[in-house]
DNA sequence: CGCTGTCAAGAGCACTGCTCTCGTTTGTTG
DNA sequence: CAACAAACGAGAGCAGTGCTCTTGACAGCG
């Protein structure tokens, strides 16, 4: 998998080099334009390329979204990352805090990737193998402060839930190998879909004539929503 | 704005046909390919017609794109007051859950049409004034059922929230002249994008390999994070 | 009856994704 | 070193898109 020791013929540097070039490219427009606009045309065109050239280096257009896909969940894995180890490991709260803050900070300086990534996939659209990984970064982090958290000892959620429901988690519980009590584990994932709900409800304009639209006001009430499914997991406020 | 006495010309009625056969064409290809694949030239070949003809009726793509949405407001928002009509009106938490799984039954039905008014709109997509007011159906019966519960006098989350975060909703709390407390109002809020997050979750897959993949477990999980929201509004289960 | 506005049809423009062919260049192999 | 195969860029081409414009037919009005 690791890169043997970077490309050693004058070819194959020219094909990583214009790669690279065309996913630039790529993104430049995403980001200008959205996902909706992108054309495989206007990237050959950026490049100087004629159209038929870029299929030698990208099999279609679905294809160069799935690169842009997993950019840019790596671009919001890798903000929310650094935002959530600077906060001191025993502050629960504020490494969530962090986390939903950094989230939406990143959301709304980059609309477009956050749309491709988490608003709606186009109908047929499977979303490959290499997606899972990035996508599944900051899944990782909220889990991981929820998991730190019940380590702690501090007093967590923990009353029965149904086995229907119990057995439904049944995937990601494998993935902590059933440490964390269903109840706080689904409570986590409430948190996890909530924080997102919030976000695409602020950038799809669904607060339209509901929240203040200013900076401020948005901030706040962002603040206050997180806050609360914060004290709903057992992080206690401050 | 009420329609006077129906068309009365043979030209009118004509048009108000054609007009709503073209809808029909549409709304069938949204429902099959989603509102990408949608094509006018394809909804001209449906009803005979020249892509030129069908410019007599309907300005531009965007325009009946805009048309499927009131469509899908109005669907949803039918199927919703239906459901949410039929539980005994002093059954709150009824109400809510009858609310959310409406919902989520409509979406996992209609999920291009799910998609199209909740996913992520077109860049530069401004929401008309004429899909608001199907767009305010569901927010409204949720609103409706937190004022009635607060009118029942049962006890209420009431709680101070930061002068700030108060002055973020005030455009909400206009429509209801200010009757609720703004903790409650401002769970509901949550509840109401906690809703559409985790069905947004669901549809679009970000659900995999964490809720196993049934029509069970996914319902039963729905149910649980819905009766969980349903309690941090003061709606006791059961 | 005749004028005006509405309509369907067709051609056309600029754009898209994608395929195929054709020389040219590059790297490897005999 | 020569020969062959693979990779590559350019160009033409196909089928499709949204949208505009012109042209001729028709309906409804004064």
């Amino acid at each position: 998998m690791a890169i043997p020791d970077a490309p050693r013929t004058a070819r194959e540097r020219a094909r990583a080099e214009i790669t690279t070039e065309i996913l630039d490219s790529a993104r430049a427009h995403l980001v200008a334009d959205g996902a909706a606009a992108l054309s495989l045309r206007a990237v050959a065109r950026d490049l100087g390329m004629v159209s038929s050239a870029v299929y030698r280096y990208v099999p279609n257009r679905d294809a160069l979204l799935t690169m842009l896909i997993v950019d840019a969940y790596d671009s919001l894995g890798t903000a929310v990352e650094k935002a959530e180890a600077s906060i001191a490991r025993d502050d629960y709260v504020g490494r969530f805090l962090a986390t939903c803050h950094t989230v939406r900070t990143w959301a709304l300086a980059h609309p477009h990737e956050y749309a491709l990534i988490y608003g709606s996939p186009v109908p047929g659209y499977a979303a490959p193998q290499d997606t899972i990984a990035p996508a599944s970064r900051v899944p990782v982090i909220l889990t991981t402060i929820i998991a730190d958290l019940y380590a702690s000892g501090a007093p967590v959620p923990a009353a029965d839930v149904p086995p229907t429901v119990a057995a439904s988690i049944a995937p990601i519980q494998s993935f902590v190998d059933g440490r964390l009590p269903d109840d706080l584990m689904l409570r986590g994932m409430a948190a996890w879909s909530g924080l997102f709900g919030a976000i695409s409800f602020e950038l799809y304009g669904h607060l339209h004539n509901v929240v203040t639209d200013s900076v401020r006001s948005r901030k706040a009430y962002f603040d206050h929503q997180m806050r609360q499914v914060a004290s709903g997991l057992g992080l206690a406020a401050r």
